[in-house]
DNA sequence: CACTTGACCTGTCCGC
DNA sequence: TGCGGACAGGTCAAGT
């Protein structure tokens, strides 16, 4: 999925975008996708004000005035596009800005429309995603929330909070413990892959073997790259968009992730692809040493 | 309990 | 061109 970089930039653009409007009509044609019955998206949504957008993890939380929220997990292929009236949405001299065409298509799970006639398509092709109404104040109780991680931006998030939530891990390679939400929340194939190449750890290292200092890369390498990554408006690999349905630019910046063939930019040896905790991962093979 | 693997879906790409 | 298999940014459940 769109991992941390990619979720926040998509709460960033639609808490821009919705936040104050009215829900006027919600259809859902997939029960997967939007699993709630339609008593409860007529009584709880359609009609709300949009408040907030908020993030946990990879999570969304549209929060209603009827103290619902709308979450949404947009999995692998999720997107969450907002469509003004009569807007161009493709941007005006950015046309290859866009991966989105005419809305709904073939991927629309969801469409809420609003007062003002503007549009939030849920779109997800592989339909792992889901969006799906609870009241706001249950979110925190769910199981998903009462164990996942730390967020890795927090100003409170520090060292010792990496290296303590690591502990419990300490037989498992360190790619599969950074792709372990419970440890860290956020972080995904891509930015696990960067974050590894940055601090100069081998995904197949054991979490047991790496030293402290090792570990403070890590963090560094961790808070660096999301923070990047968010910047350059997320990755785009294959299906992402943010809320307008544009491209995130930092696969333009990635040191490793979909690089292999290429030489490495800090020591010019050929970027390998390999299976670590049954995902492709790329590394530096004279950089990364096992 | 810690850790690994398969399943959930659709689409695309690659080799035969 | 067609077809089978592997693979794709995530997370669970079930397995060892």
């Amino acid at each position: 999925m769109p991992e941390l970089p990619e979720v926040e930039t998509v709460r960033r653009g639609l808490a821009d975008l919705i936040v104050g409007k009215k829900v006027e009509d919600v259809s859902n044609d997939n029960p997967k996708s939007f699993p709630n019955p339609d008593e409860d998206v007529k009584q709880f949504l359609v009609g709300a004000t949009i408040t907030g957008v908020r993030r946990r993890a990879k999570v969304l939380m549209i929060d209603l005035s009827t103290a619902y929220s709308l979450m949404a997990h947009l999995k692998m292929t999720g997107q969450l596009v907002f469509v003004a009236p009569g807007k161009d949405r493709f941007g005006a001299g950015h046309p290859n800005d866009s991966l989105v065409g005419e809305l709904p298509d073939k991927s629309t799970r969801v469409v809420i429309t609003f007062n003002d006639n503007s549009h939030l398509y849920f779109n997800d092709q592989r339909k792992f995603g889901w969006v799906r109404l609870m009241p706001t104040e249950e979110i925190k109780n769910t199981p998903f929330m009462q164990k996942v991680g730390p967020e890795p931006l927090e100003d409170s998030f520090l060292p010792g909070n990496l290296v303590e939530r690591l502990s419990r891990k300490k037989k498992s390679n360190i790619k599969a413990a950074l792709l372990d939400q419970t440890v860290v929340a956020g972080i995904g194939n891509i930015y696990a892959d960067e974050a590894l190449w940055g601090a100069k750890i081998h995904p197949k290292r054991l979490v047991g073997s790496l030293t402290k200092q090792e570990l403070t890369n890590l963090y560094t390498e961790i808070r660096a790259v999301l923070n990047l990554s968010i910047q350059k408006g997320g990755s785009t690999n294959k299906n992402y968009v943010n809320a307008e349905g544009k491209r995130g630019s930092y696969m333009d910046f990635a040191r490793v992730f979909r690089r292999e063939g290429q030489s490495c930019s800090r020591c010019q040896s050929e970027i390998q692809k390999i299976r670590v905790a049954g995902r492709g991962t790329h590394v530096c093979p004279h950089c990364q040493v096992l």
